[in-house]
DNA sequence: TTTTAAATATACCAATCGGTATATTTTTGA
DNA sequence: TCAAAAATATACCGATTGGTATATTTAAAA
């Protein structure tokens, strides 16, 4: 007796991850997920040990679909600015593509966990924390290769685009316009043009 | 009988807005609320009708005053690109000005509304909106004077350096790091000396 | 097919939720 | 000073909260 329907826990979290990325941690109920899922407090708890683990699985996995698919979109370009210019054009669509999961986690779970739940909040720094290391370190493959000037301060960069990219998410979800992603990212590729190309 | 004790109104509204910012709407409860004040549940009922009205006379006050303190700031200098590095000088401060609130009230009132407070929403878009008013009008401003280039749009920039700054300050407080905040101002700063004066 | 453990459902817990009706206190105008 | 009204406190409401103990069902190994 090893194989257990593991699946259930996987159903649970793919379920459940878009009502806490839209709600917040305490605006989402444990009625809320048995609703949901069609199960009952005794599943749940069978497969998490409490709510929070749950939100905390729930995070982990929409991130972890969502950089598989910038990674795979990043992909299509074995260029160091290449690279760049398909991560701002990820973005153009990241408005109508992280609507069906609710919102950018990373933006709504870091307002929610801060000064709320220190345990979600470190794992949103750690993943902001890994998608500024890997725009370093395409910055840096391109100062290398001599397509990006050697001037340029790769993790300043980095911390920059991403920025950007941030605040262009949180003016497009607030105010319900795509225009600040879009215009957002027309600038992050003049960036790439104007102030990374060597 | 006509002047009641509306002193207690204003007080509680002081009291609380700090709460609701940090925690959110559906996170503080009304208990947390009486604690913080030290007055009873018929205290606050007699002065507000319900949570969310209290919800958003503390976003009010708190965007009033932090309104308030930036026209202040701006008022120093005359002339729009003076006024437009003011700005950018107020927001250098913002992350320890913030802090002894909880943080951006329109950062977190507009994440944390979004899919979750229709009313709360609808007033932090208003106040998105007449901020991105305020500054296309010192642009256009700039523009008539000569000072500004008349090929800068001017609602466009406005919306830009508004992203901007909104990214910078979810950067800062979800990684704790205040570079966030100088660098973009750095930036806009370029911007306005680069882009948009004539 | 039967045994056994894993998985899920049911029933319950005290605590807290937002809100209200009413009692009490404080303030106010005369 | 005194009566009326305004403001605040107290006591309560049903509903819901996150969580648990136990009963039942499901599924896997023999």
């Amino acid at each position: 007796m090893k194989r257990k329907a593991e699946k259930t826990t996987a159903f649970i979290v793919e379920t459940v991850a878009p009502i806490f990325n839209k709600n917040g941690y305490a605006a989402t109920s444990i009625s809320d997920i048995t609703k949901a899922t069609g199960l009952t407090k005794g599943a749940i708890y069978g497969n998490f040990k409490n709510k929070e683990e749950l939100a905390i699985a729930s995070f982990k996995f929409m991130v972890k679909s969502l950089m598989k698919d910038l990674v795979k979109h990043m992909d299509k370009s074995d260029s160091p600015i290449g690279k760049l210019l398909l991560i701002s054009d990820f973005y153009r669509n990241y408005y109508m593509y992280t609507n069906k999961m609710g919102g950018c986690p990373i933006l709504n779970i870091g307002v929610d966990a801060n000064n709320q739940n220190s345990l979600l909040l470190e794992k949103v720094r750690t993943i902001i924390q890994r998608i500024q290391d890997q725009l370093a370190t395409i910055i840096e493959d391109g100062i290398e290769i001599g397509e990006i000037s050697t001037e340029v301060n790769a993790m300043h960069s980095a911390k920059r685009i991403d920025t950007m990219i941030q605040g262009a998410i949180f003016m497009a979800y607030t105010m319900d316009d795509d225009f600040y992603i879009q215009d957002t990212m027309n600038q992050i590729d003049n960036m790439i043009h104007n102030e990374l190309s060597a």
